[in-house]
DNA sequence: CTGAAAGCGCTTACAG
DNA sequence: CTGAAAGCGCTTACAG
């Protein structure tokens, strides 16, 4: 699979590669007569000739690719944002590259390393924990990035994130307002920031109301069974009870725990869930939810990547999007 | 953010490139002095080296980068699919490009040129319909090429997919055996030939058990609002009635509309759906489903790839994995 | 209006 | 054991 390049166009069309690297790339600088203009364009034609980025690349020094690094491609959440930044990243003519390093931050090590070798022109990352030093090191080389749903305690960079911690208090509101005996926060065992603001937001908000509250920590290995398990410990049905699931993931399980024991909502308990899922749907009770602005997120990411990388600045904007609680039916 | 390249080793050590690039590459061949070696390792490590891939793929001709195209990476099964890809990929040492043509062949065209350009070493790609033009321009270049999930009718071509007719014929007898009145297949109005395979399979097996079917065909464009319309229109709960929804997508939207409708299941309809996804969890029947074997898939379509790519073959295999019948609650 | 030449960062057959 | 040189497919300042 020997492909043509401007070198054979060149050849066959009885002129110099510099020719028709100009006609091929249409720089008006240089005016090339039109005969000679169409015989090239007739003969890259004719040989099937594509470009090759590669090279091109390689003399630019920029590879119009982007790397995109989340916790993992097959969770909804990250793929609903894989394909918004997919879309924004097109309209720029990037093109993306994906990794998945499962909360791991040695696997985002690699992955940030691989990507670079690979001469992305930057990239967009959900940090995890301890990825300090993988981060510090793309900083100290100047690399365009820019984090996406999460952001590093120490390190300042640009990137887009939402309220978590207000959209927290609001979800909070909307729960002690009803007075409820007692308010489930069920969240992750993490050092994760931005889980940290939502989980903070809540807790500042619930204490001020004087409403009993049951904080649930749930590892981020096996989630099913660890929601299962402290569900079961601490829902008490006799108490007029909420709970607060603070991610889909969670929501999820939470639910379907919910559902497996039979028990209803929001006639038994009252339930309100963080990111919008199409599972949400097919749950008996339509659930109140908080939506992340999930289109502007990549919106925003891309057009802060790409302008890193056209302009680098070291301490980058940092965009906070507002997310939306959605009222349905859970509550009550 | 200029990185150091093995020029800048070569000066600082004082030998040529030619020596650097040999133990970096720790080619055995040519035996390099422990001291010159170990002065260059000191070297690159000192001034923070690392390796220009696309360099070194100009060169070598080969990118170690791999395209996928799906129709959408936010839909739960190709987002699955291509976290498993991901995974084989990388121990291949493969990157991965996505891409999402959503069932446009335009966009898939487009797809394969700009993963071609970027000179990826081979695709895995989940064809669409009217995609044979863009296929068959690979082919005349010997693109190593794999499809999963999908075939083409017109074209052979390596890849790995599923008993589509057979797991639908065996889906047909888990209904008939129940005496239904009436079976509904719900499946996509389209060309697509895996998803003609699912209706067929389904549909001649259920002529020759007599019960009356009905087959409600949904366009790809508006699932829910569709599923909706048809459910509305053809399910007729005086009969005793099974459906079969035909994909994740259509389950969802089905199971959505039962819901919606207060229509229990299996009480009133019986249920059995294609993929697996969480939300079948979150319906308050545990749903009888058809798994599909993700991660063979993906070893195998990664397998394939690998071996078009060291040796291209214009016949490859075709792999055709089994689905499996998940039995639960669903049908009565 | 067009071409010769240098160079992007690598690898490798060849010579010494 | 090591280096000079060619070349992968491009782009572009410069010269004519």
């Amino acid at each position: 699979m020997k492909r043509a390049s401007i070198k054979d166009i060149a050849r066959i069309a009885g002129v110099s590669v510099a020719t028709v690297s100009y006609v091929l790339n249409k720089k008006e600088g240089s005016r090339i007569s039109d005969a000679t203009k169409d015989k090239i364009l007739e003969v890259a034609k004719s040989i099937n000739y594509t470009p090759n980025k590669i090279a091109k690349s390689l003399k630019m020094s920029k590879s119009k690719l982007i790397g995109l690094i989340v916790a993992d491609i097959s969770n909804d959440f990250y793929s609903n944002i894989a394909r918004n930044i997919e879309d924004e990243a097109m309209k720029l003519g990037y093109t993306l590259l994906i990794g998945s390093c499962d909360e791991n931050p040695e696997k985002f090590r690699k992955l940030t390393e691989l990507f670079s070798e690979h001469q992305v022109d930057g990239m967009i990352v959900a940090p995890v924990v301890d990825s300090d030093e993988a981060i510090n090191k793309l900083i100290a080389e100047e690399y365009p990035l820019v984090t996406i749903d999460r952001y590093l305690k120490n390190i300042s960079l640009p990137g887009v994130m939402i309220n978590n911690a207000e959209i927290s208090a609001h979800v909070c509101d909307q729960l002690t307002e009803k007075k409820f005996d007692e308010i489930i926060y069920v969240g992750y065992d993490t050092e994760l920031p931005h889980l940290l603001d939502r989980q903070e937001g809540f807790e500042i908000r619930v204490k001020n109301s004087g409403i009993p509250t049951k904080k649930v920590l749930i590892g981020i290995q096996n989630i099913t069974a660890e929601v299962n398990e402290k569900l079961k410990k601490n829902l008490n049905l006799k108490k007029r009870t909420a709970i607060y699931f603070s991610s889909n993931k969670l929501g999820i399980a939470g639910l379907r725990y919910l559902n497996d024991h039979h028990i209803r909502v929001p006639v038994e308990v009252s339930v309100i869930a963080f990111d919008e899922t199409e599972a949400y749907h097919l749950f008996p009770t339509d659930i109140s939810f908080v939506q992340q602005p999930l289109i502007d997120m990549a919106k925003e990411s891309v057009k802060l990547l790409d302008q890193q990388i056209n302009h680098y600045t070291p301490n980058g904007e940092r965009i906070t999007l507002q997310a939306k609680y959605m009222e349905r039916n859970s509550v009550e």
